[in-house]
RNA sequence: GGGCUUGUAGCUCAGUUGGCUAGAGCGCACCCCUGAUAAGGGUGAGGUCGGCAGUUCGAGCCUGCCCAGGCCCA
């Protein structure tokens, strides 16, 4: 509805001859000419910036990485803080130097890099050096692939062993600092600021000092040995392999039920109570039937096939059934495990008589028809898995001349002469998921195996050799056989024996070499251990008490995680891990330096680990093959070590020339597990007492890898953890949850090149400032895009702010002061002005990012910046603000107060922003202060957080009552927009607004802060009620300020404009 | 199979010790502005809180089971 007391309505109103319409009001109002509404732009204050709206980060954020290197940013960081009492200790978790950083490790980098950044603008000294892990497997594997590749390493194996390992070495140092220059270069594009001038690399000889001092000292605590252990074996590899370089794949396998024979019948039917049948035979129980095979049974004599009756005693001698996935290690079978609180079951079946959990028995008759079919079954009777222990059996093809009651295997390792071979033994962890609920024990091939062997007297007997073959302790037929071939020998010759009740193949998870994807098998072999439960020397606790009593919550005095499950997480995995392999058989590593003397004795202690340190400080590892036992232990001084065994200090009178140097070389988890002190010890950059580091971040997989690694080293030579704070985060995963895929389509756009390239850093580190890390973190090229328009609405919140300052002079702000040129005293500022308002905001922002910044919560000071700048700023202040910046008097107080404001909002928020946001905020900073783009000195970086008398922020407040006003602009808001729809009035600028004030709260603010903040031209105060909007059409409008404020009037110049434009351009 | 962990609007996420009608941003729809303009502003519509069962006066939150992910192990 057009207004109909427009006695203003010109004549030439182009909209009155079109038909009256709601939907469709006039669009030039009256009270002007059409076309007028720009007679007075050249008076106003318009914004003006060189800031530009297009970030163009591609090429702009590569000539800040330059600037900031050119400055030397880093060394200008600690520079500054070094005045500073305050230190922040933070360490760098090392990357594997192989292969291009990828999306995890951006992730990774830039939650790192806004801790460093964080922390030195809160005026810590934040020294961050960064690290690489540079030996281990996968180099070595590449480089020996390589080598292979290129025809050279048939050449390399006719050299000597320490002739091929260095030129391995070589290869691999040439590698491995290959990669260590790109990945830096790929860092440094982050825009992630550290001393990479200056990094750890954990082939540095003083890196290879400190990590042996550290093997020193845990020798010194009694905590190195040597064990023969079952471990993890590649046998592509020849290695052991720790449980960080395991990879579970599904693999197919041939899973075997077998029957053992019981070697007294009569022992095993009494423990059933089963008794003989009055009416048989007078056949005794000796005599039972030898006959094997469930097919035989039934041929040879028909009338014993009949099933027994429950409870009688059958005829033929009973088996134990077994089932395993690995019928290669039937040969090292030393027991058969029950669980003794199960209960276990006599069953007849087709002729043969069969023991196994009573639970099992349904399953295992109801087995898919195979090589035994099986017709009926009877229980004949059962009994508690605890009757059953201690009851013998037959190995069905090892005799006592082989396996491990040969001689050959005797005069290789210790056998106790009463050892219980092929016994019935007790053991907890047996269950009835799987199997038969008797388990084939092979103490040689299986963690719990061995520990059931150490518990009954069993050697680990184990009968494969390094390359996976079997050695000559096994029966003749599977002598020098692949153990993978053997499976199939061993199940064929049980099937022919009539041993093998069933066998199918089936795909279960299995773990493979991380590396070569090859299945590992678990194999008995000399390696060096840690070991976690033997009490320390000095303290009497061991690592794992000391790990558990450290991690422990006690209320603060306890090691922190963030997030807090992480303890839990950690505690579990500590609770159940075992001793610490230490040693690898490869040439890409620190050597384990430890002789083998000619009687055999390997001798090791912690002087002679500390003479060697001594002098591969001097000469780096290289130095361990390419000397000989002499030059090695020139510094070692037997007189001096208390540990060294009188044996080996005769011999060493005799000479050591002919002593062997260890093949082993030390699992690379223990160099980074050392770099609390290799690094940050050594370089003294660690708290000089108590726990050397505040901080580690990693990944959530490093709960059980650096993080733990670290930790028992730490515990074992400090006593205390060497990080006060441990915080993890989640994985990349896809927009769907799922793993991300190297095969996916797009997977070019999510190299980090691609990434930097399309979107920009300071996005992407926006994005990462966003997540919720401790979770997953699903990545998509969607969310990277969405984040790009988040990022530009900051960055024009920040280039208005910056375009209305055009004209503004502040003070110098190299001297820190705010105050000077055009600003004004921010005590002067009224609690009701809007400035004061947007001033309280900041501060509350300012604190909530300070302890944002400082509880390590990136995501919830992005959202709090964000919200600001779009909300507190560019919705309500800055919309408010810009009527008086625009038509004020450009030296008039109002307009120089809220430009002082401008230039505080703007330093501020730039500090805020820098440590996520690095190159727009010290774009936006350096453009602030009118930096010339030459100069290289000025950054926001070796800037602080706002602060005020030690308290975040300017310190203004505001009037208590502003909340109010707030909360009536909201409602405000919802009546303007239906006043739209009601009175036709599409412009707020045509409306005025009453709002309700019965208490009067309202009336000591300025009516015109009121009518800026919602919009309109006036506002007025009334009684109760709703808010009302009036329609101000017929008002005449300011032709410069486009308000109808009631004070609008025909000038001298001609022009209808209000009081204060008037002022403004000069006119009466 | 086990330990830890996640599943809330189309998307990304908040939801404190169980307590009004479950919130935000983005996106979407409609509208305004054209003096932040490859900008800016307003209003609005979207949810059986993974599923089932239980405890409770009351469950997104506690318990159990199940489904679908992730990390680490076996």
């Amino acid at each position: 509805m057009l207004p109909t007391m427009g006695a203003t309505i010109k004549e030439d109103e182009p909209d009155m001859s079109q038909p009256e319409s709601q939907a469709t009001p006039p669009k030039a109002q009256s009270g002007e000419a059409a076309g007028d509404k720009s007679r007075y732009r050249a008076t106003l204050n318009l914004p003006q910036t060189t800031f530009p709206m297009k970030a163009n980060l591609v090429q702009n954020e590569p000539a800040s990485v330059k600037r900031w290197q050119g400055m030397k940013l880093y060394d200008a960081l600690r520079e500054k803080n070094k005045a500073n009492a305050r230190k922040f200790v933070f360490h760098d978790g090392p990357p594997y130097a192989n292969g291009n950083l990828h999306l995890g490790h951006l992730l990774n980098r830039c939650l790192k890099d806004f801790v460093v950044r964080s922390r030195s603008m809160m005026g810590f000294d934040c020294a961050f050096v960064p690290g690489w892990d540079c030996h281990g497997l996968p180099i070595e594997h590449k480089v020996v692939a390589d080598l292979q590749e290129k025809g050279k390493l048939a050449k390399l194996l006719t050299l000597s062993d320490d002739q091929r390992k260095m030129a391995i070495r070589r290869e691999c140092q040439a590698h491995a600092e290959k990669y260590v220059k790109l990945q830096r270069g790929q860092m440094e594009r982050f825009l992630t600021v550290a001393d990479y001038d200056h990094p750890y690399l954990t082939l540095q000889p003083s890196f290879e000092g400190g990590t042996l001092d550290v093997l020193a000292a845990l020798c010194e605590q009694g905590l190195v040995y040597r064990g023969l252990k079952p471990v993890h074996w590649s046998i592509a590899n020849e290695t052991a392999l720790a449980d960080a370089e395991l990879e579970y794949m599904d693999r197919e396998d041939l899973s075997v039920y077998v029957d053992f024979e019981a070697e007294d019948a009569a022992k095993v039917y009494d423990a059933f109570g089963l008794v003989d049948a009055e009416d048989e035979e007078e056949e005794d129980s000796h005599e039972v039937t030898e006959s094997r095979s469930h097919e035989e049974q039934d041929q040879k004599n028909d009338t014993k096939s009949r099933a027994p009756t429950p409870g009688s005693r059958p005829l033929v001698r009973p088996s134990f059934m077994i089932w395993t996935t690995t019928p290669w290690t039937l040969p090292a079978n030393l027991a058969i495990a029950v669980n003794p609180r199960f209960e276990y079951a006599c069953v007849w079946v087709d002729g043969a008589v069969s023991i196994m959990a009573t639970e099992a028995v349904q399953r295992v008759m109801k087995m898919p028809k195979g090589d035994a079919a099986v017709g009926e079954f009877v229980v004949l009777g059962t009994c508690a898995g605890d009757k059953l222990v201690g009851l013998k059996y037959r190995h069905p093809f090892v005799t006592p001349q082989d396996g491990a009651q040969s001689a050959a295997f005797r005069a290789r390792e210790t056998v106790r002469e009463d050892a219980p071979f092929h016994t019935i033994v007790p053991a907890e962890y047996v269950t009835l998921e799987d199997g038969t609920g008797l388990v084939h024990t092979a103490p040689g091939h299986g963690t719990e195996d061995y520990q059931t062997g150490n518990a009954t007297g069993l050697p680990p007997y184990c009968p494969v050799r390094e390359n996976g073959t079997y050695d000559d302790t096994v029966p003749a037929w599977l002598r020098g056989v692949s153990i993978w071939k053997a499976n199939d020998d061993v199940a064929q010759h049980l099937r022919n024996s009539g041993h093998l009740f069933f066998s199918h193949t089936f795909t279960h998870s299995y773990p493979h070499d991380w590396r070569s994807k090859t299945p590992v098998i678990f194999r008995c072999t000399h390696q060096w251990f840690v070991a976690v439960d033997k009490p320390l020397k000095r303290t009497g606790h061991s690592l794992r008490d000391m790990a558990l009593t450290q991690t422990q919550p006690r209320g603060g005095a306890d090691i922190k995680f963030v997030p807090e499950w992480g303890r839990n997480r950690m505690r579990g995995m500590l609770e159940s891990r075992p001793d610490w392999c230490i040693s690898r058989q490869r040439a890409w590593g620190m050597p384990i330096p430890s002789f083998t003397l000619p009687d055999g004795t390997v001798f090791m202690t912690a002087a002679s680990v500390r003479a060697v340190a001594r002098l591969v400080r001097e000469k780096g590892t290289d130095v361990w093959f390419s000397a000989g036992p002499e030059e090695l232990l020139k510094y070692y001084d037997t007189a001096a070590d208390p540990d060294c065994p009188a044996g080996v200090a005769a011999a060493l009178k005799a000479g050591v020339s002919s002593w062997k140097k260890s093949p082993d070389i030390l699992d690379v988890w223990f160099e980074s597990g050392s770099t609390w002190n290799a690094c940050m010890r050594e370089r003294s950059l660690a708290h000089k007492d108590g726990i050397p580091v505040d901080l580690y971040l990693e990944g959530s997989d490093q709960h059980r890898g650096w993080f733990q690694s670290s930790l028992l080293p730490s515990l074992g030579v400090l006593g205390v953890p060497p990080f006060k704070t441990l915080l993890t985060h989640g994985f990349i995963v896809d927009k769907d949850g799922k793993k991300l895929s190297k095969s996916r389509s797009d997977a070019a756009r999510y190299e980090v090149e691609s990434l930097c390239g399309e979107f920009g850093m300071d996005v992407m580190r926006w994005w990462v400032a966003s997540l919720p890390y401790e979770n997953d973190i699903k990545a998509d090229l969607s969310f990277f895009a969405e984040m790009g328009e988040s990022y530009r609405k900051v960055r024009n919140t920040l280039r208005f702010m910056l375009s209305n300052l055009a004209d503004f002079k502040a003070a110098d702000p190299a001297l820190g002061c705010n105050c000077g040129g055009f600003c004004v005293p921010l005590e002067s500022i009224a609690p009701i002005s809007l400035d004061a308002w947007v001033l309280s905001e900041l501060d509350k922002l300012a604190h909530d990012v300070d302890t944002g910044y400082a509880e390590y919560d990136f995501r919830g000071v992005q959202q709090k910046i964000y919200d600001f700048c779009n909300d507190t700023l560019s919705a309500v202040y800055l919309a408010a603000v810009k009527d008086r910046l625009y038509c004020d008097k450009p030296d008039s107080p109002r307009r120089r107060q809220t430009q002082t404001v401008l230039w505080d909002l703007t330093d501020a928020l730039c500090r805020m922003l820098a440590p996520v946001m690095c190159h727009t905020a010290d774009e936006a900073y350096r453009a602030l202060r009118r930096v010339d783009p030459k100069d290289a000195t000025i950054t926001v970086h070796t800037q602080e957080f706002v602060r005020t008398k030690g308290a975040p922020g300017f310190g203004v407040s505001c009037d208590p009552a502003w909340a109010a006003v707030l909360k009536l602009r909201g409602e405000a808001m919802v009546a303007i927009e239906q006043a739209k729809k009601n009175l036709g009035v599409e412009n707020p600028l045509d409306m005025g607004v009453m709002l309700p004030d019965a208490e009067g709260t309202l009336a000591k603010f300025d009516r015109h802060d009121l009518a800026d903040l919602l919009g309109v031209s006036r506002v007025s105060l009334g009684p109760a009620g709703a808010v009302a909007v009036q329609d101000l059409r017929a008002e005449p409008r300011c032709e410069r300020s486009w308000k109808r404020d009631g004070t609008v009037r025909q000038r001298s110049d001609g022009g209808m404009l209000s009081d204060r434009d008037a002022m403004a351009v000069g006119v009466a």
